[in-house]
DNA sequence: TCGTTCACG
DNA sequence: GACGTACGTGAACGAG
């Protein structure tokens, strides 16, 4: 069981006002007042570092005012109407809270129509419900009539005790429990509306009853119980002015009741979950202290001891480095006070006592360093061959546990029975108390899964490297993210390689064939390197400004993603052969007829043969010879062709289109199915796309046919279990609705306000007409901004002269000003900083932008560009993942089975009559997936549709 | 191993 | 005057 959750509310609009009136008026460099945003800040500083202590939180939010007009307005026009404007010196202090709040990471919660007090209740009893412990951080007496524990018979489904309710005056540092409400009111919480709707308030300006003040309320409320009880006692009382005021009184009375009442049934607009205190970015915390001059906080932040910053429990001391600024060209820097690798002190564990001492150490250790071993790269079905752990340099060992086996003759080596080392080793894998760093970690979460292992928490050091490094490698092989690179980089150790351990080819055994001597040099230094790594870069992560991405973004994916490779989806295998052989029987027809036009037999697929064939023996024109001497045959050429009339050119294409329908999705297909699940389980890579998008392989489920009617059959094969549907949920245009926003464009901002087609309005505002012809280039157009325009290039794609494009171009500018200052600035940061950026803080380094090689420079131009919009659609879609699974649980559907990602679209399989109550949650939880972190100011469109195939979910 | 082609967003 | 022209991917295939 994980410890007990702590849910801190602060109620962040009723602080400001006490702090400004208690603490002096500073000003920060600019002149601006902020010493309410002081106090305020060093209290969500207080609160943020109590972290750690027994009554602390673990769960944290602000919770603000939007307005100060509310559904209370409605009931009565009169509330809050008195209050006095705030002073003129509090008033930019506002805005500013919640930039304090975003500096540190923290969710801020305002919904429109309702008070923060009406959120706070709401938040806090869904906290207690799931058996949560929620402190609410404010001195309103509203507040106090939630206090208290929450009650049985309202508990969720599986909680076995409800939370508790109380609150924490800051300012007095005072406790309000029960007891404290009982001496204040003389009634419980539960009483303390009736009390408050006797005697009103004048802040509020809640009436109440004229001229009963607190004590005759509390006095009424304790004698009978509660509201109605009261007024109705005014009828056997003794004449006297209190019975009078209560007869008269009573409409007002019941009018103030409802004013008081809290509403704690708002739809929480972040989940719970998104609330969790796990480490505080320093660099943002830093960058906002600096700004207003806070430099007491920020000396605090730089010694590192009192802050409440945590990136990881190791290694605090390493904060001299902060300001060093970091290489622009790499990393390349002499390892820090390690010894270097020794794979002679590898332990070989083989004894249950030796795999006992190494578990304890690691619980002491609270890191350690994880690698397992196993029979396939494919993880889902790779069956387990031994455990790697380090808990420090050449501090590592290997416990074999399937090694030996297949030569019935040779000696088994002596090993940990598997089952015994899976059971011990469970609890340490499984305790949040001990931080797992792994490289590519997914693949062992996954490998252990299948022994009932729940991995985690985890680091990834491979994850972390991208974050910090995306791009930053010009000659980036491999994405240079994999291990023995970065410990060549990082460590300027060689790693043992894979193939001298096994071999390659046809002579290469499994890993469980290796002698565990060698075995254990191979599998412990892996875990030796992984440990040097994430003590190396994990530090890195808050220098160069990634953590925020890091830990809110990408590592808690990890555990998502690899739960989706799990399921996997159901394919028909019956249903793809039939097409196999349609395919086959189609293209060998076109085959024949293809050589007939042809005059002779030859190699269709290659596109050397065809080429000399169309241009050379038949003659056509249009052949374009590439750098390779070698005529081009692509879509667009033999489009060309076919369009001159040439038959032979579009049963090519025709036969394209098959031959690749079969090889790459059909034949295929069937193959990828895996025997024990009878589905299909792609790997998605987190660091294979440059701009932050997944990837896809093994195989690639992000490029399943859609856009042809032929093509689509493939995705016909994509079911669900027998009673289940798939739904899809895409983004609709993400990518142009982040352009908006980003560009701060006001024609494209309002289209998507209106929900107007967006391509269509793109064709009114170019061309001042709208038919399909002037759609179809707006399209093209607005796609051509997103990726980096060229006249060349834009000219190619509408079959117009460069000039012409250019003029485009131009009118595109006018129309939408924002665009073009959007590009220069990218580029601008681009050259200066090196690194593009997201919204969300994520980094894609461009090195090759100085390039003087031209194409090379232009090329890294047009990416840098695309770099920031496609990066931020990925976080979104990332955040919204990551989010998902909690949102559905909450809303009693965690059977619900996320199953694919395909950079806009999620597919999802579930029970046919659940489609009505998991779509909202699933839209939401899409639509809202950029807050609290950014507000956009274009709404962020989900289209969604289910059925019996991935096609008909579209 | 490289270049070409083409499937997707 | 030559580059070679839209951003991001992965898989299959032919050719050397």
């Amino acid at each position: 069981m994980a410890d007990k959750q702590h849910l801190y509310l602060v109620d962040g609009s009723s602080y400001i006002f006490r702090a400004y009136h208690r603490l002096p008026p500073l000003t920060n460099p600019e002149g601006t007042p902020v010493g309410a945003v002081y106090g305020y800040t060093t209290m969500l500083w207080k609160l943020a570092d109590d972290l750690d202590k027994a009554e602390g939180p673990t769960h944290l939010a602000v919770i603000l005012d939007k307005s100060s007009h509310s559904f209370r307005n409605e009931l009565y026009a009169e509330y809050k109407a008195h209050r006095p404007d705030p002073p003129e010196d509090l008033v930019p202090q506002f805005p500013l809270i919640r930039d304090a709040t975003r500096a540190f990471s923290l969710p801020c919660i305002e919904e429109q129509g309702y008070e923060a007090d009406d959120l706070i209740a709401s938040y806090a009893k869904a906290a207690t419900r799931k058996g949560w412990d929620v402190t609410i951080v404010s001195s309103d007496k509203d507040l106090m009539q939630l206090i208290g524990q929450c009650a049985e018979d309202h508990l969720d489904p599986g909680v076995a005790e409800g939370g508790c309710i109380d609150m924490l005056d800051t300012m007095k540092d005072a406790r309000i429990g029960r007891e404290e409400v009982i001496e204040k009111f003389g009634v419980p919480p539960e009483k303390v509306g009736d009390v408050l709707a006797l005697m009103g308030d004048s802040v509020d300006n809640v009436p109440g009853i004229f001229g009963i003040g607190p004590k005759t309320a509390s006095k009424l409320i304790a004698e009978n119980g509660d509201l109605a009880a009261a007024l109705d006692s005014a009828a056997d009382m003794k004449p006297s002015k209190l019975r009078e005021r209560l007869l008269e009184g009573r409409d007002m009375a019941m009018l103030s009741r409802e004013l008081v009442e809290l509403k704690s049934d708002i739809a929480l607009p972040v989940a719970l979950e998104d609330m969790k205190l796990d480490g505080i970015p320093p660099e943002p915390l830093a960058e906002f202290l600096t700004t207003h001059g806070f430099n007491s906080l920020l000396k605090r932040l730089h010694a590192g001891s009192g802050s409440p910053t945590r990136t990881t429990n190791l290694n605090p001391a390493k904060q001299e480095t902060a300001g060093a600024p970091a290489s622009r060209e790499g990393n390349r820097q002499a390892p820090p006070e390690m010894p270097p690798v020794d794979r002679s002190g590898y332990e070989c564990v083989q004894t249950m006592e030796r795999l006992q001492a190494w578990i304890d150490r690691a619980f002491a250790a609270r890191l350690v360093a994880v690698d397992t071993e196993a029979s396939s790269l494919d993880s889902i079905q790779a069956d387990l061959v031994g455990v790697s752990l380090a808990l420090g340099p050449n501090d590592a060992c290997y416990i074999p546990l399937g090694h030996g086996g297949s030569d019935m003759f040779a000696e088994k080596p002596e090993q940990v029975p598997l089952a015994d080392a899976v059971a011990t080793l469970k609890p340490l894998l499984e305790s949040d108390a001990v931080l797992k760093a792994g490289q590519n970690i997914k693949y062992d979460i996954n490998v252990l899964a299948r022994h009932g292992i729940a991995l985690g928490p985890v680091d990834d050091t491979m994850i972390i490297s991208f974050d910090m490094d995306a791009g930053r490698q010009a000659d980036g092989i491999g994405g240079g993210h994999g291990m023995d690179e970065l410990s060549e980089r990082h460590l300027g150790h060689t790693t043992l390689a894979f193939k001298d351990i096994c071999g390659t080819g046809k002579k290469q055994i499994p890993f469980g064939e290796v002698p565990i001597a060698r075995a254990t040099e191979y599998a412990a230094e892996d875990a030796d390197v992984t440990w040097r790594l994430h003590t190396l870069l994990k530090p890195r992560l808050a220098l160069e400004g990634s953590t925020r991405v890091y830990e809110r973004v990408d590592r808690p994916l990890i555990p998502v993603v690899a739960q989706m490779e799990r399921h996997g989806i159901r394919v028909d295998r019956a249903r793809l052969a039939k097409l196999s052989d349609e395919f086959a029987t189609e293209t060998a027809k076109l085959e024949g007829e293809i050589h007939q036009l042809a005059g002779q037999e030859f190699t269709i697929g290659s596109p050397k043969q065809l080429g000399d064939i169309l241009f050379d023996k038949l003659g056509y024109k249009g052949g374009r010879k590439g750098k390779s001497g070698q005529y081009s045959t692509d879509q667009g050429i033999l489009e060309g062709l076919a369009a001159q009339g040439a038959e032979i050119a579009q049963k090519v294409l025709d036969w394209r289109q098959l031959a690749k329908l079969k090889s790459t999705y059909t034949d295929a297909l069937q193959e990828a199915i895996n025997p024990a699940t009878g589905r299909v389980h792609t790997s998605y890579s987190l660091v294979g796309a440059q701009t932050g998008r997944l990837s896809s392989t093994d195989p690639n489920l992000q490029n399943i046919p859609i856009r042809t009617a032929i093509g689509r059959q493939i995705r016909e094969a994509f079911v669900p279990e027998e009673g289940n549907v798939l739904l899809a949920a895409d983004y609709s245009q993400i990518e142009l609705r982040l352009a908006a926003h980003m560009c701060d464009v006001p024609t494209l901002k309002e289209a998507f306000l209106a929900g107007e087609d967006i391509h269509a309005r793109t064709a009114q505002e170019m061309f001042g007409t709208v038919d399909r012809d002037t759609r179809a280039r707006a399209k093209t157009v607005n796609f051509a901004i997103l990726y980096g325009i060229s006249r060349w290039g834009l000219a190619g794609r509408l079959g117009i002269e460069p000039d012409e494009a250019q003029a485009i171009i131009d009118t595109y500018f006018q129309r939408f000003p924002g665009i073009q200052a959007y590009i220069h600035s990218t580029l601008e940061q681009v050259r200066t900083r090196g690194y593009s950026e997201t919204l969300f803080g994520r980094k894609t380094w461009f090195p090759r932008i100085t390039s003087t090689h031209q194409a090379e420079r232009q090329g890294s131009e047009r990416a840098a560009i695309n770099a920031p919009i496609q990066g931020t659609s990925a976080d979104i879609i990332k955040r919204a993942m990551v989010r998902m699974m909690p949102a559905l649980d909450e809303a009693g559907l965690g059977h619900v089975r996320m199953l694919l990602q395909v950079h806009d679209e999620l597919v999802f399989e579930l029970p046919e009559g659940d489609v009505d109550t998991a779509g909202p949650v699933i839209e939401r939880v899409m639509a809202e997936a950029a807050l609290p972190a950014v507000e956009l100011t274009v709404p962020l469109g989900i289209e969604i549709g289910h059925g019996k195939s991935w096609d008909a979910a579209h």
